[in-house]
DNA sequence: ATTAGGG
DNA sequence: CCCTAAT
């Protein structure tokens, strides 16, 4: 087992909500009832293509010699939730290492990855075809001109120096703006993740991403060196700091040249500070970055602390490669509990009291945190400062104030002369997702794996959605102006956000427990799905694996429905859920989404009872079930459950009568709602129409009892 | 254990 | 799906 033990690093841009009754509040606010937009790309598809383009080209990876046995063609295995798994983990640690460690690396370092800050400018078409862009030509990017630059540093970037050439998928990555064009190197794991754009310009820039011990790190490098101060702003010119997630604070050397209108990066781990005009920062918040960013993650440098602190004891003496393996580990653990007990508690809450939370972070920049532990790590507080109307254009110079370091993904407007709209995303934040890799694999392979899994997820088709005053503007073919984002007000309230692909998501079978975020290791084998991991017991994943393996039966119809659906049972989260549980975690940015985003670490808390109090995993009803049970109603009325049950899912264990009478209310409401407004797998109309005429009919029937007996003798008669 | 309904 | 009250 050991040697099986599984690996697992999850980076969390959601978290399935803690509790069952969390979940079922959350979605009850709506929270994951959020629709895909299939297919559906704004205005800002450049955006999506930006991204795609700075970690895509996966497929071309060259061969790295660092990477390990894994071998990108291979089909990706199916990696099961790991909620499970982690709870499994947690078991036989110890509780005081795990507790501290659990503490610390929550804390540490995002979970996620971001994709640095872009800068975009796109004009705003006024209803109009769209103009014509001398620079960019025959690029899905030429919406507009596009510029992207972001400097991040920490101490635990990890940076290599391998840079490659990347071609933009469709055309050259080519991002243009003012100072340069160019296109961006990116580096994972010191791997080149993907051919890199060439920069006109000077300047490295690197995009860091770092899970927790994992450090990914996307650089853009630019063929000139940095001391082009005659492309620098004023603002460029000044000092700044940087100050990592550790908070400790490094001066960086301003070379990276910037687009006059552009922003240094702003990541999540990084905070820029002492710049001169401070005053401007529209946060309100006064304080030194430096304290600002402290109060934020208070207990970051603790929790650095700790963990440095453990890996120098016993515990973390382990393999060379240990080191993440054993972080994997209590990751798994305790600090789930942790976490997930207080925390994403209380992130809940925070849902609930999104704008009270916000104003009070807003104006409470220093404190707030203290109450919300981690929540800069989550990155998701959008507390950005407001772009006061003072500001005048000339200070219209990127701005980043105290908070703003929070506001993940939220445009900012930057500039706005002529029909030009400048947006600039600070970053995008790469949904949630698993990897499974065995304990004997290397760190090469496991370099190569998450390489595969971020140029996976954000080359696999991702979406980019934009939001406007938290509404999703699905209207493709709106131009800026007339969906209003050419204001500046507006483009306070704008979003972006990274939504899977849903035609990929759902492309998988339903049977399939094949996660689009779950990233397996092909590389070495070691895990066959569900049975590979015996120590992966939990009760979620138990459900799952039973409901996988469902028992033998003859092949009568109930058989058909159980078979039908229990041999495809979808993992948790799986379908239909899924895709808005994936929506979710992929939409960083706004605002709104902010909330539903942080609101969860990892799994629940209370191991003794969660157990039994595990929610079950949710297994939509197919259309064969629906059929049998609208067959079965038909013919015993909509009162007589447990009949229902033992008539056409006896052999379906999981469905209880309860889940069946449960099953026909949604179906009626599903009946009476309009098409659109229906989720989930379609049910036929026809289907639905019998559930109307029956539910009708035996509502009848119950009005008059008197003639039950007689009408049902008469029926079946 | 079932049913019926609200959550 | 969960939870409960009422059968």
């Amino acid at each position: 087992m050991e040697l099986h033990k599984r690996i697992e690093y999850g980076f969390h841009g959601y978290q399935v909500p803690p509790t069952p009754r969390a979940a079922r509040s959350a979605r009850r606010r709506g929270i994951n009832t959020r629709k895909d937009n299939n297919g559906q790309f704004c205005a800002f598809d450049l955006l999506a293509t930006l991204a795609g383009k700075i970690l895509l080209e996966g497929e071309k990876l060259p061969s790295l010699p660092d990477m390990g046995g894994c071998h990108r063609e291979e089909e990706p295995e199916i990696v099961k939730d790991s909620f499970g798994e982690e709870e499994k983990e947690k078991q036989g640690q110890d509780d005081q290492n795990l507790t501290e460690v659990c503490n610390t690396s929550q804390n540490n370092c995002d979970r996620s990855f971001i994709v640095s800050e872009l800068v975009l400018q796109a004009p705003k078409l006024n209803g109009e075809g769209k103009k014509d862009f001398p620079q960019t030509q025959n690029d899905i990017t030429s919406s507009g001109p596009l510029s992207a630059i972001t400097t991040s540093t920490s101490d635990c970037s990890e940076k290599v120096g391998c840079a490659e050439r990347e071609h933009a998928v469709n055309t050259e990555c080519k991002f243009e703006s003012g100072t340069f064009s160019g296109s961006a190197d990116i580096e994972l794991f010191g791997c080149r993740v993907s051919p890199a754009c060439k920069f006109e310009g000077e300047s490295k820039r690197e995009i860091k991403v770092e899970p927790n011990d994992l450090k990914l790190a996307i650089s853009a490098m630019d063929d000139v060196k940095s001391d082009n101060s005659e492309h620098r702003t004023g603002w460029e010119r000044k000092p700044s700091y940087l100050i990592s997630s550790d908070n400790s604070v490094e001066a960086l050397p301003r070379d990276q040249i910037l687009p006059s209108n552009s922003l240094p990066c702003n990541g999540e781990n990084v905070n820029l500070v002492n710049r001169d005009d401070d005053e401007k920062f529209s946060s309100g918040c006064t304080k030194p970055s430096s304290t600002i960013n402290k109060s934020l993650r208070p207990s970051s440098r603790i929790s650095d602390r700790r963990i440095r602190k453990l890996l120098a004891s016993k515990y973390w003496k382990l393999t060379p490669n240990s080191r993440e393996e054993e972080h994997f580990k209590a990751d798994a653990g305790r600090k789930n509990v942790y976490y997930n007990g207080s925390n994403a508690f209380k992130r809940q809450r925070s849902q609930r009291d999104f704008p009270f939370k916000k104003r009070k972070l807003y104006h409470h920049c220093s404190s707030l945190s203290n109450s919300d532990g981690d929540f800069r790590t989550d990155g998701i507080y959008n507390s950005r400062g407001k772009v006061s109307n003072r500001d005048t254009p000339a200070s219209m110079l990127p701005r980043v104030s105290g908070a703003s370091n929070l506001e993940a993904s939220e445009p900012e407007f930057l500039q706005s002369k002529d029909s030009q709209v400048k947006l600039k995303i600070k970053s995008f934040r790469v949904p949630e997702f698993f990897i499974e890799i065995p304990e004997t694999a290397t760190v090469g392979s496991l370099k190569k794996t998450v390489m595969e899994a971020v140029t996976a997820i954000l080359g696999g088709g991702l979406h980019v959605g934009v939001l406007l005053q938290g509404k999703k503007i699905r209207d493709d073919s709106k131009t800026l102006f007339q969906t209003g984002i050419c204001h500046e007000n507006k483009l306070d309230a704008l979003g972006f956000s990274l939504e899977p692909n849903l035609s990929q998501a759902s492309s998988s079978l339903p049977s399939e427990d094949h996660h689009p975020f779950l990233i397996p290791c092909d590389g070495s084998k070691l895990l066959s799905r569900y049975p590979a991991v015996p120590s992966l017991t939990d009760t979620m994943e138990v459900q799952g694996i039973s409901d996988a393996f469902p028992d033998p039966r003859p092949g009568d119809f109930n058989n058909l429905i159980e078979s039908d659906h229990d041999s495809a049972p979808s993992p948790p989260e799986m379908s239909t859920e899924k895709n808005a549980v994936d929506t979710r975690a992929l939409v960083p940015i706004p605002a709104m989404n902010v909330e539903a985003l942080s609101a969860v670490p990892m799994r629940k808390s209370k191991r003794s009872d969660s157990a039994a109090a595990q929610r079950r995993i949710r297994r939509p009803f197919s259309v064969s079930e629906v059929e049998a049970l609208v067959q079965a109603v038909e013919k015993l009325g909509t009162g007589r459950w447990r009949d229902v049950k033992l008539r056409a899912f006896d052999n379906a264990k999981h469905r209880t009568y309860v889940d069946l009478k449960d099953k026909w209310k949604t179906l009626v409401h599903t009946a009476r709602i309009s098409p659109q407004q229906r989720r989930g797998e379609p049910v036929p109309q026809e289907l639905l129409d019998r559930v109307l005429t029956a539910h009708a009919y035996w509502s009848q029937q119950q009005v008059k009892p008197q003639f039950k007996q007689q009408s049902e003798v008469c029926r079946l008669l």
